[in-house]
Parts: structure tokens; sequence; C-alpha cells
DNA sequence: AATTATACAAACAGATACGTATGTTAAAAC
DNA sequence: GTTTTAACATACGTATCTGTTTGTATAATT
């Protein structure tokens, strides 16, 4: 039965959301499309006609979702006149809480962190790996700003706060994600940012003077 | 051909190692037990008469790897007199450049990361949760023994800083591990410990008086 | 020395899962 | 109004993987 335009891009959507899901619980390589179809009501003939194979649909799993503007975080970095590394703070606690927020995000990033980047979805890999980079780029940058416009501790380089942060919030959302959510993210998150940035600000001379005071 | 007991658990080890080997390169569910048998040098039969599945070949590659003792860790921290948490740091580094030699360990813990716990091999996550539980258990040990012992900078707290370095060593070797190490593991590492670990130590006060006497 | 149990290999049967080929219906196109 | 074609469903063939069964040579047992 031809279903028109619209309802052909609404299955399409379907299939897709039901990937997500099955993806999700039964991992990339463990589901099959028949999962998939199930899930989303269909049969595999309809899959077969919108993607070409299960890596396509993957593919375009991961094409659908949409990236965060980093030309307006960067530009907001930019703009945030007074002290960056507060603006650096709140963006990577608000980050979490978006991610706690959206189980669409973790549904994807689970799947992103779990599967098995075997040959044929390596470009995927390859992707992320940019999409790492030119977040990683971005906060060394703001860092470089801190720094020169002295917001940063001494104890800290630009290069090595930005990775402590970025492993930090690795660690804290792979343990979160890949072993069962066991704790608040956005509370346990924004607290450790509070302690990591209170040690980037903790300039020695004033803290003595607050403690001598 | 039958073989001798020792001939048995050699082929039972081979097994064992081709199977590592084989689960790291294509993923727990998508590697076949014929391709482990191949790897290894025998047929499927071999791999039945000794494991029942492959989930249970799963749980005993799990099961072959030594775990490091953790009382021998408990009883050093109690008898680091001095600074304890140099010697977390030290142990950290050295955990680190131990990862980064031992090939046989990048490929279990890749394969804990990346497997897709669903529903039977369940338990190995509970196990590794309750290894990390009491390791996280230890850290917070040492960390409240550093505090009452005034080596602890008053920005973190015991719970706080076992958290930072937890978070910022998983998301290390979550990168490294998931995402080809494309860095030195044991320096970068050791850098962003000697950071966070100076933010722990940097207490004003206490380190006036350590200079002053 | 004969028997038995062990340590596998080889063969077999059943279940998926994949890709394709074909069928079907209704929306477009003319 | 007829034809065409898009959007699927259904059916089919095939490869693969699994679990079990059977075969077999040899070490261990008696």
């Amino acid at each position: 039965m031809r279903r028109t335009k619209a309802e052909a891009e609404e299955t399409r959507n379907s299939i897709l959301r039901a990937a997500e899901r099955v993806f999700f619980e039964k991992g990339v390589s463990n589901a099959s499309l028949d999962d998939v179809a199930k899930a989303a009501g269909v049969t595999r003939g309809a899959i077969y006609w919108h993607f070409s194979n299960k890596t396509d649909l993957f593919l375009e799993l991961y094409n659908s979702v949409p990236m965060p503007q980093e030309d307006m975080i960067a530009r907001e970095i930019e703009e945030s006149g007074s002290d960056v590394l507060f603006y650096i703070e709140r963006t990577a606690g608000d980050w979490l809480e978006e991610m706690a927020a959206d189980e669409h995000r973790q549904r994807i990033l689970t799947i992103l962190l779990r599967c098995p980047y075997g040959e044929d979805l390596l470009p995927v890999l390859e992707r992320q790996q940019e999409v790492d980079d030119r977040h990683v780029a971005l906060l060394e940058n703001a860092f470089t700003k801190a720094r020169s416009e002295g917001y940063l501790n001494a104890n800290w380089t630009a290069q090595s706060a930005t990775k402590a942060l970025w492993w930090m919030m690795g660690g804290l959302c792979s343990e979160w994600l890949l072993f069962g959510r066991r704790f608040d993210l956005a509370v346990e998150g924004r607290e450790g940012l509070k302690r990591l940035f209170g040690s980037f600000r903790q300039v020695p001379s004033a803290a003595e003077t607050l403690v001598v005071s």
C-alpha cells in the first residue's frame, strides 16, 4: 500500500527511533533488522527500502543526531568578558544536565561507546574523533584565554587543565552511561566541577590572604 | 587423539588466549566460536569440551585475568607514613604504566568496556562494579587519611578528590583504549596526575608551616 | 592386555539473519 | 481513466552460527 511522501518520511523516522532503542538495548551487532522492524511496527522490507543495510542504518542514525553548534560556543567564549573559567564551568555543568535529561542523547552516546568499530563503521569513529578534537581545541583556547587574563592557577597550564576537565567529564559520563546510572549525573558532576574549577582558580597568594584574614 | 592432562590444559589456555584476541578484534557478540577455534588452531569441538558455551567462555576469560591484590595496596596505604598523597599518585602512575605495557590487560579491559551487558553476562557487570566500588572505597580511605593528616587542600573533600581522580583515570583510559591509543598513556597520565595532585596538596597554610619549619 | 574414560574432530540438525526477488496497493503522473 | 511508480509486505534462497551427536585415537586404569 503506497503511502504519501510525508507518511514515508514518518516511517523512516520511526525506523530510526526504533533502531536507536533496539541498538541501545541489545547492542548494535546483537540486534537483528527484524528486531528493529518489529519495534518500528513494520517489516524488514520497509527497512531495506529506506536503508541499504544495517551499517547504513547505523550511519544514518548517527547522522540524524543534531550536533551542538560549536561556532556559537566559540563566540560565547570570546564574548564572555569577565571570568572565562566561570563560563566554562557553567557550560560543562549545563551539558551534563542536558545529558541527564535527554534519553535520546544517552542512548546515542552509549551506542557509540559500546559499538565495535570494526572496519565497516570506521568512518563513524573517525568523525567522532574529529568532533572530539574540535571540542578539545575549543576548551584549550578558552583555558589559554583564562591563563592570559590571569584567572588560571600557576599550577595548571591551559593544556593540562583542558585534559583534566576533558578526562573527568569523559570518565564521569562513561561510568554513568556504561555502568547503569547509579548516581545523579548533574548533581555529582556539578560538585566535581566546582572542586576542579576551584583548584583552577585558587591562586595561592589570594588563598593565603583569605585564610590569614 | 587423546592428549595428556598437561596438553589438555595447554589447549584450554590457548583457547582462552585466542578468545581474548578474537573478542578484542571483532567484539564479543560479533565473534563466532569458529573464529576462536581457528585462532586457537582447534575445532569447535575442543571449545565445547572445555567450555559449555560462548557466555561461559567469556566468564572464564574474565576469571582468568589476575586481580590486583587490594589487601596489599590497602596495607601499603596504612604503612605509607609520611605523605599519603604522594603514595596515591605514585600508585596511580604505576598502574597506568603497567596498563600501557600489558597488552593482555588492555584487551581485557577494552572487551569489558565494549561488551553489551545484556541479561546473560550481567554477573560480570555486577562483579566489575563490586571491584570498582572496593577500589573507590580504598581511595577514599587514603584521601581521608590524607585529610586528617593535613595534606589535603581545604578546597577538596576526601570524597570529591576520590571521584575527581577516579573519573580522570577512567576518562583517560577510556579514551586511550576505545579511541585508538593516540597518545602516550604513561607520560600524559603522569603529567595529568602531577597537576591534579598539585592542586590536592596546594594548601597555603600548611605549606607555609612546612616552609617555615 | 584389555577396558575405559578422556580429549578432541567431524558430521548433523535446527535456528536465525541477511539479501533479494517478487507481489501488492495506492498515490502520482499523464 | 489508465499507466506508472513509490512504498512497502511477503516469500525465498542461502550462509552462518549454534548445540548436539557421533566417531576415534590415545592416555589412564585395572
